[in-house]
DNA sequence: ACGTTTTAGTAAAACGTTTTAGTTGACTAA
DNA sequence: TTAGTCAACTAAAACGTTTTACTAAAACGT
């Protein structure tokens, strides 16, 4: 399938198959510009290409790293790879994709799989149960840059966005709307850096307008059993919120559907603020204020950093956060001042 | 890095290399029973795995496939590289994903980088421009299915929706709801023949209930410079329509914001049937009723045709059909008898 | 008992690079 | 003149597999 090989360039431009791979490998020093030329000449009438296998073999370099994300079918982490993805075609790497559907036994095997495929690094949204063995593979000198999530622990290497200053802003927005008791909707969040300081941003919030901090104001919500308590339980207690800042995509989905399905009505009943960009909210009924982070660009950075940290193994480590902003939409508005005497 | 190799194994289990490899690649019959589970054992002990570079130098499979796509961001997209990427990792091998942003000259590129990676195989979303490259390299001996378009020519192995029969189906559901003027928003379809089965399914039912096929009702869309004629023209022209039957998302969602700019009513003033599914439509003012389309489900099969045409070349080619489903949803009422006085 | 086949294995030559340790000849410095 | 330096190259040994051609011993048929 695959003829030309280093030896026929060699042979062509008659010098070494040692020169013709200095050339290859851009060490011209090692060389008379004539014989440069000779075998660029030879190089292009041959229209070489190195074999990557035999590349690979000698040098235990294979361009290629791995990117494990939860599901590549959600919108900001299809985004993400596109920036990863984009980063490295540029560069000349690929980017292998594995998938783990939030499973943290998936994450451990393609974990175990990218490394015995020898992936030059590897770039995770980690779900933070096996920092062990992410640990293990980065002592191995593996270099791991995590990405969107931040887990307590000691890795270094990370881009997310800067949650607590987006939650904060979030919050002030909301608050400056007139919303006193605005029910924070998270995933629970103990060992997650990134959810916690959503939370943080959330109180600086709360304390710069000397807002009370009310525990039942800090709602839960689970991917496989749902919310704790249930929206309309939490709109009908004593502490009933007039705004919900969900915390992820999912969370706000969901909510956005009991929501609906309870008649409640966004945003005269309730407001709603959402942690994530949604598509086409355009076309929604109402559509819905988010604090929109930049995937791709998270994506891009994380990619440069991975590919940094193989080029020079011992580089300071780095954090690196990309803001957010809220894009304001039609979810949000001052609440009706009703029924307080 | 890594360190243990088939020669260790075969030190430990008191073999030769070549009894290891022959292990390694399931060949028992060239061994007993006693040496197998001696093997199996030191492969075991020293948790060896076999170095994909040397493997891949002398066999010059990679265990790799490629996938071009326009976007991987895509909500349809997605889903079909989750499910190529599901069904190789099942089978062992991994998926290079290169995205073309449409352009036909980055997806010639992309083509020749991945027969230079020396692939096993690609799956691509073609734009049909490079049909002679692709045949090229068919020829050359590489395996390729195509997914989602199929083109004038003479290439062979694809799998798709069963577009002919949506559009029929569509179009139907339309035409018993009363509609008569049906307005086929489509791309430019010359050359592309999976956008001309759905204009034959228009056609086709059309057809069925005795309506006069009216070329006015035939209305294009370019992805650089939108609408031939807006589609207020189009409402406000002699055979004005009272159905939109726009031939993919892009379309459906550009239509849909000029109509909700100009105030039109769906499905008030007119209806609206859109092909592919659009996410989170349940939050729509009007959830757009749609043909859903099984991108997850290509996906997985043209995986499964892949790879046995890699590993039985000469296998007869196939084109594999998948069914389409009119998702009822609210954006599609039987017109007002207004105006026909 | 003899030739033949089968079974269970092996040695060694690839595969196409990279890289180390040289070699060669010309030039330099004293 | 002689050693030393330098520039421009090269030979050959890896890297870790697969595979071809081969062999020794056992089993078999007659």
């Amino acid at each position: 399938m695959q003829k030309v090989k280093l030896a026929d360039v060699a042979r062509l431009a008659k010098v070494s198959n040692s020169t013709v791979s200095q050339y290859i490998n851009g060490r011209f020093d090692y060389m008379s510009k004539e014989t440069e030329l000779r075998v660029r000449a030879a190089i292009k009438e041959l229209n070489y290409t190195p074999n990557r296998f035999a590349q690979g073999l000698k040098t235990t370099k294979t361009k290629t790293i791995g990117v494990i994300v939860r599901d590549i079918t959600g919108f900001d982490t299809s985004r993400t790879i596109r920036g990863v993805d984009d980063f490295c075609k540029k560069a000349n790497y690929n980017a292998l994709i594995y998938n783990t559907d939030f499973d943290p036994e998936v994450e451990a095997k393609s974990l175990e799989a990218l490394f015995q495929l020898q992936v030059d690094g590897i770039i995770i949204a980690s779900s933070g149960k096996n920092n062990g063995l992410i640990e293990e593979y980065i002592h191995k000198g593996l270099p791991i840059v995590h990405v969107q999530l931040e887990h307590d622990g000691s890795e270094k290497n990370l881009v997310l966005s800067d949650y607590r200053k987006a939650a904060f802003d979030a919050t002030d927005y909301l608050i400056k709307l007139g919303h006193e008791r605005i029910c924070f909707v998270t995933q629970e969040y103990q060992n997650v850096k990134s959810r916690n300081e959503r939370y943080l941003g959330y109180t600086d919030a709360l304390e710069k307008h000397g807002i009370q901090y009310n525990e039942a104001l800090v709602q839960y919500w689970q991917r496989e059993t749902g919310f704790e308590h249930s929206p309309k339980a939490i709109l009908q207690s004593d502490a009933a919120p007039t705004a919900f800042f969900t915390q992820h995509l999912a969370i706000t989905t969901e909510l956005l559907a009991h929501l609906n399905q309870e008649g409640v009505s966004v945003p005269d009943d309730v407001s709603l603020l959402g942690f994530d960009d949604i598509p086409m909210t355009e076309f929604f009924k109402v559509p819905v204020t988010v604090v929109k982070q930049e995937p791709y660009i998270i994506g891009k950075e994380a990619a440069q950093l991975l590919l940094e940290l193989i080029e020079d193994k011992d580089r300071h480590s780095q954090k690196i956060m990309i803001s957010c902003s809220v894009t304001q939409r039609e979810s949000c508005a001052s609440p009706k001042k009703k029924g307080r005497q």
